[in-house]
DNA sequence: ATCGGATTTGAAAGCGCTTACCAACTGACC
DNA sequence: GGTCAGTTGGTAAGCGCTTTCAAATCCGAT
């Protein structure tokens, strides 16, 4: 017996593979101990006497040793992941949030990577395999908060996959399914675009042109909502001509004002941008067509992203707390392994982060 | 022995873990086949009679059956991991070399992490260790090409742990280090550099000021250096005082200038901004007081990042080819497997990728 | 009916690690 | 000196999967 593990430990293993990475055999080999004691003290969670422990130390330093996750993983211990599956790393609306969530998960004291998927299904599919493979404890999905049928289909399935090997699945700026194991955080879009219309219609702007989002987004429907909100809570309603979907793209922004000024004198003296992008698409065509910002063309975006500030004039805009969102979808996806009284222990309650105006220069009073 | 094995087909491993997670034994036993034919039937590389086929995949089905990456990896097989560590994924300049790794990383069929090191040493080795024990076989680093000889020295400990366990190391837009098994992919700063003030002095441009960048970056240096030999092709050559480095943020450029020009009259009549986000800082500034872009100061930056189009007016600046570099590395750092004559094999060799030059409305000739 | 080769399947030995369980040893105390 | 509790370390049984080797089965050819 004895002979075997010392064969096992000299020549055995690291003659099979050509060089690279000593074995927990090879360290206790090279210590005079046992494989045991070297996970003791790897994992320091058991008393070794301080000279063994120096033993073992030596030896690893001395070969390199580096732990086997996987071996680790599948005898119990090891490490816990946190996936974050993001439609798009360059848009830095999403990175902030993806930011949040990797903050919070290194708090947690838990590693987290982040996938990005660029609205692909089917790599999306591939990573999220990849995440419950390796039997990561949860996945936080960033981004494409779509209505669409066959997607929300797709969703559930997932979910069920995921809940199935004891994964949790967050949505962040999605709205939740409804299926265990499952959490969604949102912004409160409907309140932010309400809040925002608000300002252009105190300032005495009776017609606003909204721009932009995809139709099937959450997201859009619910920022028209808020603004249509604001329209009503007045008395008034939002003229349905002046309500424009397409994409949230600065290309989709400049397009589409630039035609519509081309077009002759345009029925509305400021412009809600679905987006932040969308709004800086507004600012070239209209500085195109010599308008002034703000004195004759008010605009207003969504976001507050860092390019909102380079604008000039600065976009007065709406906050989202993104790297927030971030941080409650892990902190909630935690939860129920954090113990802790979180309002998202709850199934059935949907948590919603308020938003801030952000009043910069790009809105003043309408010329009377 | 037959006893055995359905034991823990039916019982054991589902008894132990209170639900989740079907094991290959589950299958084999609903299955009515041993493990080695499920395993088969999982990896579809040998023969397996179609009925049999059936059969186990309608108990995988059932059951919900997911591989465990971990028990794969240990046994030999498994998905091969490429890790991306990135300084901060909120940078588009970032992002950008990110995405195009991972597209890469996919096109070769490797699944691609990305984790934010926020800058953070001590996270940057959590992920780092994360890797290597997860036996990932290619670690791409982007960002902070620091030539700080403490740094470098981690770096170099850093690439020969990493070759320790047979997996390698590229360096993207960092100068390469001479360890086996690392490869550095950089873009050429000088010769960028270089093409852009020789843009300026051609205008007609006597003084530029150079701002921005850490002076300890390479990236920084090599920027200046191809600053200064524009001049010196000229038979001129630039005032040291008018090469101010500190930062790669707005913020810094627009304070440098806000100071500068609150000084008094400036001793330049275009401003090489050390990135694009100086640049927008000391449109900020400019604007601020009163000097109007380009007739009044001409303003280019480096690196063409979404920003750059969308200033006012866009600015003239050197686009680098982000998502390439990233290709290229991990292009590179998998050419020892993917086999190819890539001019990456020869360890000894630089790769240096071109850059051009994006003349918008940011420059014109000074005033006379 | 018989044989040989090809095809399909199963048994079992690991992969590197953790951990329950047990053995050996240390002192302290009677 | 013997006993007992407290330490310290070893043994070995897995974790879930792949893969080698050999046995079983099948098929057309003889």
């Amino acid at each position: 017996m004895m002979r075997a593990m010392a064969e096992r430990g000299t020549g055995r293993s690291r003659a099979r593979r050509d060089e690279p990475g000593a074995t927990i055999y090879d360290v206790a080999h090279e210590a005079r101990v046992s494989t045991a004691t070297v996970s003791r003290v790897v994992n320091g969670n058991y008393s070794v006497s301080a000279a063994t422990r120096a033993r073992v130390e030596e030896a690893m330093q001395k070969l390199g040793y580096v732990t086997n996750a996987h071996a680790r993983a599948l005898a119990g211990s090891g490490r816990q992941l946190i996936g974050i599956l993001i439609e798009e790393l360059g848009d830095p609306y999403f990175a902030a949030i993806a930011r949040g969530a990797q903050l919070e998960a290194t708090a947690h004291g838990r590693l987290s990577l982040v996938c990005n998927t660029q609205g692909n299904p089917e790599l999306e599919d591939s990573f999220l395999d990849l995440l419950l493979e390796h039997r990561a404890d949860l996945v936080v999905v960033v981004g494409g908060p779509t209505t669409d049928e066959r997607y929300q289909q797709t969703n559930r399935v997932r979910a069920r996959r995921l809940a199935s090997t004891g994964c949790r699945l967050a949505h962040c700026g999605r709205p939740p399914l409804d299926e265990p194991n499952t959490i969604g955080i949102e912004f409160d879009n409907e309140q932010g675009a309400f809040t925002i219309t608000d300002h252009l219609l105190t300032l005495g702007h009776d017609r606003i042109l909204f721009l932009g989002g995809p139709p099937a987004l959450s997201t859009t429907q619910n920022r028209i909502a808020g603004f249509e909100r604001a329209y009503r809570t007045r008395g008034r309603s939002a003229a349905p001509d002046l309500i424009v979907t397409g994409a949230f793209t600065q290309q989709f922004g400049y397009r589409q004002m630039k035609a519509i000024l081309d077009e002759g004198k345009p029925g509305f003296t400021a412009v809600f941008g679905g987006n932040d992008l969308v709004a800086a698409g507004v600012y070239l065509a209209a500085k195109e067509h010599g308008l002034r910002i703000p004195e004759d063309l008010s605009i207003v975006g969504y976001d507050d992203v860092p390019l909102a500030r380079a604008l000039d004039p600065q976009l007065t805009t709406v906050r989202v707390p993104t790297e927030a969102i971030g941080r409650e979808a892990v902190k909630a996806g935690l939860a129920h392994v954090t113990g802790g009284s979180d309002p998202y222990t709850d199934p059935d309650e949907r948590v919603s982060l308020g938003t801030s105006l952000m009043i910069r220069g790009s809105t003043a009073a309408p010329r009377s």
